[in-house]
DNA sequence: CCGACCCTGACGCTGCGTCACGGTTT
DNA sequence: TAAACCGTGACGCAGCGTCAGGGTCG
């Protein structure tokens, strides 16, 4: 029997750590001295704590330890192991992927100083369940027309916020196909007829920039947005963009003010 | 301005997150009313959030995001940049070891049954100062006596442990090369001359493995490494195996209560 | 009697999620 | 008057490291 100092030495566990696992009862002593409160450890407990150790290894938490060291059998612990492997793969997968954002912007600092105001997020957008309304319209400056046609139409309903998608692949000056969406928090019954109730779909990657100021700021976003892209070869753009305006002339009275977010959909290149 | 709940829904940040980000001093509302003591944000702050987003997208903690907040310029951002790149490749690299193992382990399991119990483990090893004694011996058998002899010679110190080194790369029945190792917490000034004072080399990877019961059991266990190592074709063996005695005949009369720990340093094939 | 061990209890760390309790605005 | 906002605490989580304060062993 051993004292906690000698088994940790043993181990090569800190004391602590022990103490840690008796708690959660991932390795009680064999013994305890019941005047002293001394903790003693047998060698066979050895073994068991090497288990341990092993599944620690492998990222498992202490929980899940304790769950395989109380089932221990092929069969379940084969079955973990599977689940492990697929969520490492995952945590592999997505330092891969922000290593490979934290490069691109590192090029993208070589390139210009002023990429520390323009920054291009790529992140992901969940599917929303929206009422919406979709014309083809003479030129972009007429969307708002579609909002007010839109809100005319819309039921006082419970909703989130709005958004357009933008259904051209190509830039077009004229008659763009143009979608107003809000967003609802749960589907709604009865709407206007003219109206269309749907589910957008949820966006995997999008590279997403905030535009500052009046409207026709959008257009140079675009345009440095096009740069950049062609400065990373590894995506691809993928049609559907959307626009959500967090600020507009709803908020407030000054152009200056406003804040636009532009989402691009976009996909990795198959190499 | 925006009351926090509105700001909310506009940067898609929690109400949490954003009254996080004000106690910690990330992002401090324009204004807070001094009656109600609601928080006001303007406009203008959601740039100063989405540089605040941009960052912990990158994986930054709350900290370093402050500071690269408070010293935005080029050259300080990009030095933290290439510092993350190293940290998110060392995770990348750390995860993909762990993966190895996990297949490697699965395979095992595939083969045979009682891997559940001879557990390999792969750890490293780190330098340690030492006091030891190295001789050719008869055989392993004769390994008791090289102790004897080291510990005769050896001045009563601070020790921690011990353990042996065999720098014979290959299996051998009689003279074997043995060093018998005692781990010092600080290097020691006289010694007797009989003795040698050095630094052991740390080893970045060594299976390991523990033998329980008598050392005959040694062997058989060594055997069972050999079939492992040929599954594993990706390692491969670097010589000066080491051996520790967690529990011996100084701890027990009982050999059955032996636990001897087996390190053999190996590298990954290059491939 | 000192130093090396051992005990329990509790805070610290990260980045928020999630109550609880209470005030305010619509 | 109820519902929807807002505020400030404060606990919880994972897995220990690291004291503090006090008993035990050799």
């Amino acid at each position: 029997m051993f004292r906690i100092g000698e088994f940790s030495k043993i181990t090569q566990v800190s004391i602590r750590m022990l103490r840690y696992y008796d708690e959660t009862g991932l390795l009680i002593p064999k013994e305890v001295d019941k005047i002293t409160g001394y903790r003693l450890y047998s060698s066979s407990q050895i073994k068991q704590l090497n288990r341990i150790l092993f599944l620690k290894n492998l990222g498992f938490s202490v929980k899940k330890i304790q769950e395989l060291l109380h089932n221990w059998e092929i069969g379940e612990i084969q079955e973990e192991l599977l689940k492990q492997k697929v969520e490492i793969e995952q945590n592999i997968q997505k330092e891969k992927e922000r290593l490979i954002r934290l490069e691109g912007y590192l090029d993208d600092l070589k390139r210009k100083e002023k990429s520390l105001n323009t920054q291009i997020m790529i992140k992901s957008i969940p599917a929303y369940y929206v009422i919406s309304l979709r014309k083809v319209l003479p030129s972009y400056y007429s969307e708002g027309l579609l909002w007010q046609e839109l809100t005319q139409r819309m039921p006082h309903a419970d909703y989130l916020s709005s958004f357009s998608i933008y259904h051209d692949f190509d830039f077009k000056e004229k008659d763009v196909d143009i979608e107003a969406c809000i967003i609802l928090k749960e589907p709604l019954k009865k709407i206007d007829t003219n109206l269309t109730r749907r589910q957008t779909k949820a966006v995997d990657k999008a590279a997403c920039f905030m535009v500052y100021g009046p409207y026709k700021n959008i257009s140079t976003a675009y345009n440095e947005f096009g740069y950049w892209l062609e400065q990373h070869q590894e995506y691809r753009m993928l049609g559907e963009n959307r626009q959500i305006c967090h600020v507009s002339e709803c908020d407030t009275n000054d152009p200056e003010e406003f804040v636009t977010e532009l989402q691009i959909p976009i996909e990795v290149n198959p190499q």
